[in-house]
DNA sequence: GCAGTAACGCGTATGGCATACGCAGTAAGT
DNA sequence: ACTTACTGCGTATGCCATACGCGTTACTGC
């Protein structure tokens, strides 16, 4: 649950454009010595917020909820935390594994970026509120950056400039949320009704056959008439797939570039 | 505004399993005969409630807001709105423009798929709280599935299952969705705090730089240093160069394709 | 050891939100 | 003319994030 790895806050404490959420993820807070001792901690604050989260959904993290999950009241914990988003910002940090290990000497580019691609999409499997939580920046955190660090060195080395590697790192990781994200919804719906996944699946594609007609969408309905709703219970069938020809893509760009 | 073109509700109107804000999108209501004149109507409150997104986003959109702007009460608009939700979903239906022209004839695949991504990504930056209303399930309206219709004609013909085609476009779909988020919330950012869009990017990356320290992220470090953070100004440059290596990939897959 | 002060817990209050309920008035069908 | 279905909409409920202020506590400099 501690994020902060100590250490960098001395050279940063300065005159900083560090947007508020951001400095708190960055352990960039200066504790204070006088006053009484606090009784809660913002560690405590964050996982009772994620177990929440966890058990119902980021919508049910309300500032009430956590707080009387800690037997508090909500005012309570403003004392720790700014506002809810910076609580959610650091519910993120916290609960954001670490990313894999980095590319190995014998490993292809194309196999590290794969395990990359992969071990994030099982992070938001694990975690389906995280895409639940309503972003209104790109937050560049310690684990976000630690993600794209290992992202770049499975690129390493291909003679590509860097920023176009930093280009197809957000290719593949806007394919990953993107999936993740409807795999999300369909397991939230499923709670929310009491229904198991495939049973959902399985409505949502009797609901496309009842309104795909086939003379305002026949090639729509041709799909769905060859099986297109009926994917029974392949996990990550589909997240592998679309991977796949993301990755051919990458391949045949770098094919393309002259070695220097 | 008008979003049905009639004739489909006849045979729809069974006790079918279609959720309430898809049976309104679908024009699946019957209109009642008796009673008072209404005073509003379903498109009049979608188009205020649209107004009100456009100018300040989807998060201003309340009901006491649209309310407000129509001159009513807000619990006026539930007469002809089942819930927020529906309104939403109804704003979408009617702010999405019709998807572009289908492949013709002397047109390559590739080209019309092109066509079709930046038609989306520019209804996307045309409107941009699309992106902000939260979505809980894949909305299957009508213009939604006309898109779809369009993107696979423009796949019609390539040796591949139907069902691949439609994962193909769900694949290119999601990239223009992600690149369109990013650039709304740069542009959401710039609106909030009243600055260019140019400078709010500008901000990031002395953000990036200030965070991004050469002993803990050296391969980022690097990529900021070669200029990955300034992007001065070209606003689909990025997207085009995603595109082309999603694309790529779809190519790479199709020439591995055994023609039948 | 004592004053000053900063941080503590937290009650109360504000303004916003979606929406359930019910009532009084109106218009069409009988 | 009378029933019935629908209208607009006031009022109320129960959430939400969070601003403010008060009494209390414990560290710091004298």
């Amino acid at each position: 649950m501690a994020v902060n790895t100590e250490g960098e806050t001395a050279s940063m404490t300065e005159i900083s454009p560090v947007p508020p959420a951001l400095q708190a993820a960055w352990g960039m807070r200066e504790k204070p010595t006088k006053g009484p001792k606090p009784t809660l901690s913002v560690d405590r604050i964050v996982a009772a917020a994620i177990a929440v989260a966890r058990a119902e959904g980021y919508p049910a993290v309300s500032m009430n909820r956590v707080a009387g999950e800690l037997k508090t009241s909500a005012m309570s914990l403003y004392r720790y935390v700014a506002s809810k988003d910076e609580l959610a910002v650091l519910m993120m940090e916290a609960a954001a594994g670490e990313p894999p290990a980095p590319r190995t000497a014998g490993e292809t580019w194309r196999a590290a970026v794969e395990r990359w691609a992969h071990a994030m999409f099982t992070m938001f499997g694990d975690e389906p509120w995280f895409l639940q939580v309503p972003i209104a920046a790109p937050p560049a955190t310690p684990r976000q950056l630690a993600w794209m660090e290992t992202g770049l060195a499975a690129l390493d080395g291909l003679p590509l400039p860097e920023s176009e590697k930093l280009s197809l790192l957000l290719l593949v990781n806007g394919y990953i949320r993107y999936e993740a994200l409807l795999r999300g919804q369909m397991t939230e719906a499923a709670r929310a009704h009491g229904r198991t996944v495939d049973a959902v699946i399985a409505e949502f594609g009797g609901l496309m056959r009842h309104l795909v007609q086939a003379d305002r969408f026949p090639l729509l309905r041709r799909a769905i008439d060859a099986g297109a709703m009926d994917t029974p219970g392949d996990p990550a069938g589909g997240f592998t797939f679309g991977l796949s020809r993301i990755l051919d893509g990458i391949e045949a760009f770098v094919r393309s570039h002259p070695a220097p």
